[in-house]
DNA sequence: CACGGCGTGATACGGTCGTACCACGAGAGG
DNA sequence: CCTCTCGTGGTACGACCGTATCACGCCGTG
């Protein structure tokens, strides 16, 4: 009873048109007739796959999210062979920040999402909430630990810490989106506000390309 | 000469009209026709007094802008009879999140607006750039002169740690809008890399009505 | 008093949207 | 061989969009 077609295929083909039209015009531009002309089939089919809208956009919407964790996974492991709380935390901030091609696509269609839960909040709950909060708990506890290796001011609330550097790099690329801000003027203020939470600033910039 | 109606009041109460339903329902949701059954007149009216869409968004934004200037000033001067850098920048971004109901619809608003701007960015150019590099320069010249005053550790850059906290207060509103977060927990959030920033917490917290 | 422009209403037009409906070819199962 | 379901195309429908057009009363000015 093998399929005739590989629908888990055709799916992505049109999910990732959709986050393609999301990225370079904006959500509010990806229409059914716009997603289906740059997936390059029918319209039909995008309805035959994702029946209602709001089904593609759920559906595209986790395909981004894992999309971005596969990437902070990536950026994780190449910090460091032994992977040190700073290089840790270094990568999963500066992997956020819009500065090569990937992270710009995918902060500037996660932004577009953005703007869509706001007035529709009922978006979220179909969509197993945010994994923000398990970040910044994942942050948190990475400073602690640089706490316990002496690398970190004791006296520093790991949770208060964690939870202004997610929102100053959110902050910072939502900057550099709209234009006020360089990606490199933005990597600049992060790896400052690194260094000075974390000791002098050992090699750890290495992590660039 | 004087004209029949007043223009500038009917204008005015369009634009609100507009910005009320930019931020309960989004901008999406403003059509002229929405924009006119809001403000209680005929599609029309909305047409002559702007003549196109555009023009009004444009204008809307413009009166936002205003009143978030507004609010930031009443909020300054109300932050202490002599200003001094640590009231000026704690009420500047303890005004800008999402805490009261003003602030909550200006940013909603706000934010609905940046959405539009990321795939339209010719908009920017008619509204005369935007304010937040300004009021980045200034928080950073508050801050020089907590440090000649020796209230901030004066190793710090001013530019750096006035960029960051702009990017924090504005990420910290994201998630609260977003719903991640509590508007009281991102307050303390704020006040903690305040009082870190500042000396020990001198009771400049009550500022809050 | 005439009149012309201002403020206003009603309605029309072309377009795009999401969704629904109908038809049809092909390959699998009886 | 028949039949049924899957995958696909084309097209229609009703709604809403931004904008344009026509018509008409009112009032200040000549």
């Amino acid at each position: 009873m093998t399929a005739r077609v590989d629908h888990e295929a055709r799916r992505t083909q049109i999910a990732e048109a959709l986050l393609r039209i999301a990225d370079t015009e904006g959500l509010q531009s990806a229409s059914m007739r716009a997603v289906a002309a740059e997936a390059g089939v029918s319209l039909r089919l995008v309805q035959y796959y994702f029946t209602t809208k709001q089904a593609l956009l759920l559906d595209a919407l986790a395909r981004l999210r894992d999309q971005l964790q596969a990437r902070m996974n990536a950026w994780i492991t190449a910090a460091g062979s032994p992977p040190t709380p700073r290089s840790v935390v270094t990568a999963i901030l500066a992997c956020i920040l819009p500065t090569d091609a990937e992270s710009r696509r995918i902060t500037r269609t996660y932004s577009a999402y953005y703007t869509l839960v706001l007035n529709d909040p009922e978006v979220l709950e179909k969509h197993g909430a945010a994994q923000p909060d398990i970040l910044e708990g994942f942050l948190a506890k990475q400073i602690r630990a640089a706490q316990k290796a002496g690398d970190v001011d004791s006296r520093k609330d790991p949770a208060m810490v964690a939870a202004g550097l997610l929102a100053m790099v959110n902050g910072l690329g939502s900057s550099v989106l709209g234009g006020q801000r360089d990606s490199d003027e933005a990597m600049t203020v992060l790896t400052y506000h690194l260094d000075e939470l974390f000791g002098p600033s050992q090699r750890s910039t290495t992590l660039r390309t």
